[in-house]
DNA sequence: CGATCCTCTTGGACTAGGTCAGTTGTTTAA
DNA sequence: TTAAACAACTGACCTAGTCCAAGAGGATCG
């Protein structure tokens, strides 16, 4: 028997706890169906999700709309200051990465895009949508935001793989600033779409930008990541 | 009527939505109560709530147990490599700050503790239970663990204040380097009393180890976060 | 061999109630 | 004047279902 199990949901949130950390449901190992769990639980399907939101906010379990519940694996520890590969802190960890190119939009800069990159006025610049992949699973939305000025003929370049090496390699930019911000929000329609969210579900939305070494700013990047696949880690001399 | 709402609730959270944005419910302000919400929208408290926690999941409500919905302040914009004061930092931001002692304990260090402060064996540690008020709201309970070897008399000390300056000015103690995570994750119960939550609700927790000048290791704190009261604002060169 | 269709399963969205425990404000009694 | 008692209100927790659309996998057909 769980230890002082007083309701229903804590019972529920400490069986299928113990569950996970003993290793009997292992690593993104499907959970039964919240009808099963209901069955097996004796209770209604609302206590149940009820149950299994809890162990998402967490972080110990996320869904795949309306394919079911998952256990999470260990969270990936991201550094966003350290312009460092994605695929390689991925590799660093023992973990596999992909990467998929979603679509490229070319408009003119408005909304966030125009208040990151600190435009007024009519701008042309290129959005980038791409999909990240740990260990198979969709765990990151990004959105890079480029001024069409500085990069001439950047999407006839391989858009799957490290921009920050793109940069560098053919156009001689390298950062020399970054300054970003992380706010839990919840994720809206298209990102929800991309990650297998429904909407509304909560993520880490991380917004940053990048000066180029003579101090222009170079390009704005927001980052979507389901909120139990990351942790934000900084070592840094203050 | 609002754009493209399709199902009852995005009609729910996009009408409460414009009801804010516009001002009619200002900010701190109590919304209905659920019971009175699910009559004016025609609709059941099942409906209503997950309408309520997608928009608090959003960051744009915010409820205290058992007594209702309110309407969540702007963030706080937070540096946590900056170990500039919590008090200095939410006057820079033109917000009241307050202070509230909860416990004081002395115990040997584990678990998390033990893991944070890098020690092995028995160490005795004290640990200072905070709560933090922006405007006269709980945003964030904090744990600051110090070694007891390092630290003679501190529980005779003023612990309302800023740590950092009793540090500096009681000990001679500066910090040098700081290393910190940021984890999405749900409220221990403890927490979730402190900050007026239910067990189990989204919290922004982030752990921070402090190194002094000579590189010791000197304190570390785990802060939780209301996670509608708070971004994290990091602005590096790299 | 590839595409389409069909069926089963899944979570998402919804209705219509009830009980319980903590919070708040008011009334009452010392 | 003050504290205790009370009643009203609140979200937390819970039951017992229905209907729907998207996902997954197998069978079928060109």
């Amino acid at each position: 028997m769980p230890p002082h199990a007083t309701t229903q949901l804590s019972k529920i949130k400490i069986t299928i706890r113990e569950q996970i950390e003993s290793g009997v449901i292992a690593e993104m190992q499907k959970l039964p169906s919240e009808r099963e769990l209901s069955q097996l639980f004796n209770t209604t399907r609302i206590t149940i999700k009820d149950a299994l939101v809890s162990l998402e906010t967490e972080g110990l379990i996320y869904r795949e709309e309306r394919r079911g519940w998952y256990v999470s694996p260990q969270r990936i520890r991201y550094n966003p200051l350290s312009r460092s590969h994605f695929h390689q802190m991925i590799k660093d960890q023992n973990r596999r990465a992909e990467t998929t190119l979603i679509n490229i939009r070319s408009e003119m800069a408005s909304g966030q895009y125009a208040a990151a990159l600190e435009v007024e006025g009519i701008t042309p610049i290129h959005i980038i949508e791409r999909l990240r992949h740990i260990d198979g699973r969709a765990v990151l939305y990004v959105e890079n935001c480029l001024k069409a000025a500085l990069f001439p003929a950047v999407l006839e370049q391989p858009l799957t793989q490290s921009l920050t090496q793109l940069y560098a390699e053919h156009y001689g930019y390298h950062t020399q600033r970054s300054r970003f911000d992380v706010i839990p929000t919840s994720a809206p329609l298209n990102v929800a779409k991309a990650l297998n969210l429904s909407e509304g579900q909560p993520v880490l939305k991380i917004c940053r930008v990048n000066y180029k070494q003579d101090g222009e700013l170079l390009d704005c990047e927001f980052e979507y990541w389901r909120p139990d696949a990351v942790m934000i880690q900084i070592d840094s001399r203050a």
